[in-house]
DNA sequence: GATAGTGCTTCCCGTTACTGGAAGGTCAAG
DNA sequence: CTTGACCTTCCAGTAACGGGAAGCACTATC
């Protein structure tokens, strides 16, 4: 299989696929006109990787996550903690956004949006008023 | 008053603030030496950026948000627009971490976490069950 | 067999908003 | 006069690709 119709099949791009070879995330074959040749098990990595992408995780905790699930002795363990970390870290960027959405939306709501120019949000990041 | 000054009055790195002078974001004077020269006005825009860049707006956004505030004449409907789009952004957001956060936490709470290598989480990244 | 169109290759630059570090000039204290 | 803190510029790197150029490979058609 072509790079073209393991785009398609699997729903990524081709050149986050190459992007994946280029930093050793998959390994797949070359024919004899330099193309790359996708088994089987290249994509089952893709769609791992897609869907492990798909939560979130980086680059990295997909590498580790791809290591740990071809590995038959790992342990659970293992792939919990990476997990927990991802989840630690997914948390404190949905405080920090609630936060942001919060004062945000009350300054939204504030600001007339006339064509006048008083405006609070302005104020507010000139000088924030009480928080 | 030098970048370092500055640095500690307003709490962003020196590195960051000749950053946004690079990119036209200040314009602050130099002395004899060659130092930057900071004034009251450098000092408040310095402000003005960390507030909105602590609210999440990108550097062009920052850079739209200091335009209007700085003109007089500007229209609150303008500023208004800039920050529900931005408001947009973020609910967007949130929407797909709380969505990575169900998951995850489902995942992360099905697994069993010892020394055996059955996970659950490696199992969905693998092959999804439903959702 | 020539040609056109699509697909594949590599390579290099650009993105966002900085951060780290090197090499070197400046200033105040002792 | 030296030391140490502070300042300068410049270059490289970050995460995870995306855009686009230059060039080779394959397929279909005339």
């Amino acid at each position: 299989m072509n790079i073209g119709d393991v785009s398609r099949l699997s729903g990524l791009p081709a050149k986050t696929i190459r992007y994946y070879e280029d930093i050793g995330l998959i390994q797949p074959q070359r024919g004899d006109n330099g193309y790359r040749r996708f088994r089987d098990r290249d994509l089952h990595k893709l769609a791992f990787l897609g869907r492990a992408r798909h939560l979130g995780f980086s680059i990295e905790d997909c590498r580790t996550l791809l290591a740990l699930y071809e590995d038959r002795g790992r342990a659970s363990a293992d792939v919990k903690q990476v997990a927990r970390q991802h989840l630690e870290r997914i948390d404190s960027k949905l405080k920090e956004l609630n936060q942001m959405r919060e004062t945000l939306a009350t300054l939204v709501s504030a600001c007339a949006g006339d064509d006048r120019p008083d405006c609070p949000i302005l104020a507010d990041l000139a000088a924030p008023s009480a928080s």
